[in-house]
DNA sequence: GTAGTTATTGATCGTCCGGTCAAATCCATG
DNA sequence: CATGGATTTGACCGGACGATCAATAACTAC
């Protein structure tokens, strides 16, 4: 075709610099409750300068979401078949929950999104989402026929460690505000706790006989 | 005071109306994304009528908010200090995930509130959130000391039930978009799930010597 | 039925917000 | 340092939205 982006420095940095600030504005207020005004305040640039570099508010949202997916589904992906079941369930599990730490803001902006019926990315959950979870889940499901982990529903176990791992990013002022703390401490005991949690629920009853 | 509230039938057919209509409408868009328009028409009520009963869109969003709060809290206080340890847990586990499917737009309702850092609820959460969840935590904490139940963090496991069983409502479009499902079917599963989850996890190791 | 209160609404106000545009400024290249 | 494209911005547009108000309609109590 005759597309020719050459990308300037200027347009790298700029463009680069809306994505960050749109990231910090969005994942606190929502789509609707973000204004151009506060992402463009936020990058240090003039409202009408964003729209030089993004055509629209919903185009900054949808790019972000966009680059964000990859990201967000890798630690499923890099769950691997030929490892230890529980070993591997349980790295996905703690990789997550350190997603949630470092990472919150990402973890909120799909939260906003798909609280609200996923309007503008409902083709991504089921384009990309679905079939790498379709997959992941065979895999469990092996795992659980081969009683190398406990009998469970695949699919609710990956509900479970989304919920469990992304609440502490999602619902962080109401974990704070019960545990009255300040800092990020308490990611240590969750660290604790979903360890116990989900080495109790996968790991198979009959562990006498599992190197036999 | 001089207060006096008779309190009309059509006031209190009125009231109700527009509550039901803005839980419908800020629990699918969120506070901002909400219009009084919205929520006027799902009520079959006039804007200007709308203000007539309620004197701001965040009037009705606040008494939403508070009103379900009561509801909300409901099932952790019912947790019973005298009461099996693993059963009540697990009681209030399926009750939670009743809510959600029975429940899901008060559920999303405050999910977005908290998502975007309960601007309008934290005090609620200080004042009656934490102090409840620390009364029951400090329960659970008992069982577990007693050998009742499995050592675990009654805090992160409190949350891990909220996560859990909320996920059902508040992220119900990505259940659905990854289960292909319609109905409410997959709440059965869901159940069977979770009861495993927390059964294998709350269960002390050396069951034997329980009843002696 | 009529007086007085309660309820309803069309019209309108002021503000906010996404987006446009023309003019001005910056900057890389010859 | 001149030229042409890239970048930036002040001013503005049009629509949406929360809220107000005066006028009308409906209802209640006597």
């Amino acid at each position: 075709m005759t597309t020719a982006k050459p990308a300037t420095r200027i347009q790298k940095r700029n463009r680069e610099t809306i994505r960050e600030a749109a990231l910090d504005v969005f994942s606190q207020h929502g789509f609707r409750g973000a204004t151009l005004d506060q992402i463009a305040q936020t990058a240090g640039l003039s409202k009408p300068n964003l729209l030089y570099y993004f055509p629209s508010k919903e185009a900054i949202h949808v790019e972000l979401l966009a680059h964000l997916m990859t990201d967000w589904l890798e630690p499923l992906r890099a769950l691997d078949p030929a490892g230890d079941p529980v070993e591997e369930i349980l790295a996905y599990v703690l990789r997550k929950l350190d997603m949630s730490r470092e990472m919150p803001r990402e973890s909120r902006l799909f939260a906003n999104e798909i609280v609200q019926g996923a309007p503008r990315i409902m083709e991504m959950i089921t384009a990309d989402l679905r079939p790498l979870v379709d997959e992941k889940a065979a895999v469990i499901a092996d795992w659980s026929a081969a009683g190398k982990i406990a009998p469970v529903d695949p699919y609710h176990l990956i509900f479970s460690i989304w919920s469990t791992t992304q609440h502490y990013a999602d619902f962080d002022i109401q974990v704070r505000g019960v545990l009255n703390v300040q800092g990020g401490a308490h990611f240590d005991d969750a660290r604790t706790f979903l360890t116990h949690l989900y080495t109790s629920a996968l790991t198979p009853q009959r562990q006498e006989v599992v190197n036999h």
